[in-house]
DNA sequence: TGTACATCAGTGAACGCGCGTTCACTGATGTAC
DNA sequence: TGTACATCAGTGAACGCGCGTTCACTGATGTAC
């Protein structure tokens, strides 16, 4: 790259460009969906030539999966910080809205880009994204086993839930981090996910999946 | 248009030409977000030549609109069939399933359509598609009145409750009709769905939105 | 009914543009000795 | 440490292609009289 600094080497500042390309693409993808980003809008942003990009990826498909992949990696971050087992579901529920809106908030493009290339326009991305997306569904049923009330539900149930939470938190990050939504009611959306979140839970709590 | 029938008017074949333009598009978004469609594709598909779309459409966004707009009036259509309050909520969650499915599979590019645009490319279409969502939401909670457990709750109630309706289905819709996912294990998602809607309901007949 | 004129859906050619991909290349970094 | 060679991230030019949009046009349909 141009302006690449000299005590660095050769593998790194490689590395450095690799991970411009990504943070521009994700940039990139604010107002429009990744498979209308071209090769050479993404190059031209990290100011290499367009023939340079194959020094990293073989084509755009093989650039989001990496993105997937990143985004996906700080969402595990989210889950492990905001379950706590000790204080109840009321409390747990109040603060893992909080907590998961300041997430959103905080990486707005990341969530913009899993919500929108999870039914978007590339065949690729939709089926890791959603591999993806199951396997973090079922790591949060796991961590529901911590909710004292669940801990002696079954699995299937479990992961019922956790379905259902993931959807209503997309659908939330969906509304936080579209621009073509602003100014956003964040304060409506917090109510409107806890109200959410809060059908669920009480009806987990009554569900007898067997039954029925 | 090439082969058009001498007794229609030319009204009636512009109208023809329109709905052909309509339907390419639908068609043409099966593999790729509508974001990624050429008016040249579309134009070809039907037959015409690329400048002979501006005689029914200024751009692609007015095409997407006139798209959403056509997909939500057949929406309309299935919730109407599918409420029915003297059965008991039961009866009528195993009925609205099966029919909510066979309605999604009988027009799938529809539901396509929706479920990718309302996250996707266009900042236009994503605004409209919000907009009718929501509209479709708050005629969902009024028809839940019929629903004898939920006609004496509140407005809120209802609307937190259509609202998770909405998302299941969407979700249910989204899996369901996505060629990247084919063959499709029709069975499993009616059964989750169903568990899911089982859980919404059973959770706002135990809600009071007030308390808490 | 017949004629003269108006309308307008669709034509066909042209335009400049950004696209993905290729390829021989450059020159700084890395390595072997 | 110094030298000779290898590596390879990024260059720059070129290619053929499909894109959206424009424009004067054609000829069937529609209308006024």
């Amino acid at each position: 790259m141009v302006d690449a600094v000299a005590s660095t080497t050769r593998q790194e500042r490689k590395q450095q460009t690799r991970d411009a390309l990504l943070a521009a693409a994700l940039g990139l993808t604010e107002f429009h969906s990744f498979d209308h980003l071209s090769l050479r809008q993404v190059t031209k942003e990290v100011g290499i030539v367009p023939g340079g990009f194959y020094r990293h990826f073989r084509d755009m498909d093989e650039l989001g999966l990496a993105l997937v992949d990143r985004c996906f990696s700080t969402l595990y971050d989210l889950a492990h910080a905001t379950v706590d087992p000790q204080r109840g579901v009321e409390y747990t529920l109040r603060a893992a809205v909080t907590a998961t809106l300041d997430h959103i908030r905080d990486r707005p493009a990341e969530y913009r880009f899993i919500v929108r290339e999870r039914n978007g326009g590339s065949p690729v991305l939709r089926r890791a994204i959603a591999a993806e997306q199951e396997r973090y569904t079922l790591t949060l049923a796991d961590w529901l086993r911590a909710v004292p009330d669940l801990a002696e539900r079954s699995e299937e149930h479990r992961e019922v839930l956790a379905g259902l939470i993931v959807a209503i938190v997309a659908g939330a990050a969906a509304s936080l981090v579209d621009p073509a939504f602003e100014p956003v009611d964040e304060a409506a959306i917090a109510r409107l996910t806890e109200q959410r979140l809060r059908v669920v839970f009480l009806g987990a709590a009554h569900w007898e999946p067997d039954r029925a």
